[in-house]
DNA sequence: TCGGTTGTTTGATCCCCGTCAAAGACCCCG
DNA sequence: CGGGGTCTTTGACGGGGATCAAACAACCGA
């Protein structure tokens, strides 16, 4: 499985995975490991396979012309993704950090009724998205992201944010300047603590619940 | 069919409708007519029915406790909405225009298959609107919804709009303002034409085109 | 046909966020 | 432990679109 040329990229393998690095992406049982940025499937590719991710994180993203770049779901620990209309990939799916998934083929393995399920919990997602990017301010679309991401890790108050500012900032669409204020702003609110840049607790979740519109 | 107290709301009753206008919504065969503004239904109702549009539009829609509104999507003549996340309705759904409706069961009429590709159809419009949404500029966000809305319509040169700026600015994440502003670029640069405020030619589709980003 | 209401256009001004710039923090890897 | 690249933060400034305001056009009911 997972036999693609495109995920060969040597990575800085970190010490955590150093041991299976030989004939990388190497498979832990039907885990296969990614390095970060590796691509998962691309625009235009046949899909056939669903993949559930077992840590880290997905970005499923398209590029305009000019390289302004749209991120429209991330794929959190746990979640599945890959279905897409007409059996071919509409967009890109790469890892944002070291990553594991497993494969789940289509035929089988899930009912259809899963499969349906999935597919109307994306639609609802990305609607949802559509609220935030299209009429919040740039501080209630951070605030929705912190909250969305707390709750799909399963209501956690500390978040290990799995992607750059880069990343969050071409899913909210703002610049990778006004996320960091964003987020310094959250800060000396008292909303938020940050243990090291990528670590965020949210001390006052009511707080955070209010200024999400 | 169609027996929801909410529809109605009675309304300036169009010269084309008059005689049907004894017990509203009149049926004709299996058409149900709502006047502008109807409520089809409510966000939170218990989902049962598909819609398939016969004339008209729908805009299917949220409000932020402030009074903000987004639409995330809109329905035009020969198409089918309804169909939504866990049974229950997430978003609110309104007529446009003067519409007309037939309802499709859920419980048979469509084969999973069909019900399947309408929902990936979806999901992959809304991450579509995701991409205008999210990163283009007021004027690339209204080219590509007057390109979206006359593909839809048929690959027709000639769009009557079903909505008000208000709808569209709600739909894009625009003000009135600043979509009137849009149009009136469009129409100055010579790749629009109007005739009358609701309709608009496409003169130049290829320069159209080459501003959608 | 006429008057009132609603929707649209255009202008003037303001502000949030994008852009440009540079310092600082973090993370690898040697 | 130390050096270099990448990511993040903060500051200064400018612009695109929001806001405020008012004239104008379209629509509908009387």
């Amino acid at each position: 499985m997972f036999t693609s040329a495109r995920n060969l990229t040597q990575p800085s393998t970190p010490a955590a995975l150093r041991p299976l690095a030989g004939s990388y992406p190497p498979c832990v049982g039907q885990i296969a490991l990614f390095a970060p940025d590796a691509e998962i499937f691309a625009q235009g590719e046949r899909a056939g396979f669903l993949y559930r991710v077992e840590f880290g994180a997905i970005r499923v993203y398209r590029l305009h012309a000019d390289g302004r770049r749209q991120i429209v779901a991330f794929h959190l620990a746990g979640e599945t993704f890959g279905l897409e209309a007409g059996g071919t990939h509409s967009f890109f799916a790469e890892t944002t950090v070291h990553t594991g998934l497993s494969k789940v083929s289509l035929a089988g393995e899930m009912v259809p009724q899963e499969l349906m399920a999935l597919a109307l919990r994306s639609m609802l997602h990305a609607r949802e998205h559509l609220l935030v990017v299209g009429r919040q301010s740039a501080l209630e679309r951070i605030g929705a992201f912190l909250v969305d991401i707390a709750v799909r890790l399963g209501d956690v108050d500390t978040i290990d944010l799995q992607m750059t500012r880069l990343d969050i900032g071409d899913y909210l669409g703002l610049t990778i300047e006004t996320v960091s204020r964003s987020f310094s702003r959250l800060r000396d609110e008292g909303i938020v603590k940050f243990h090291g840049v990528k670590t965020i607790e949210i001390v006052q979740p009511e707080r955070l619940a209010l200024l999400c519109g």
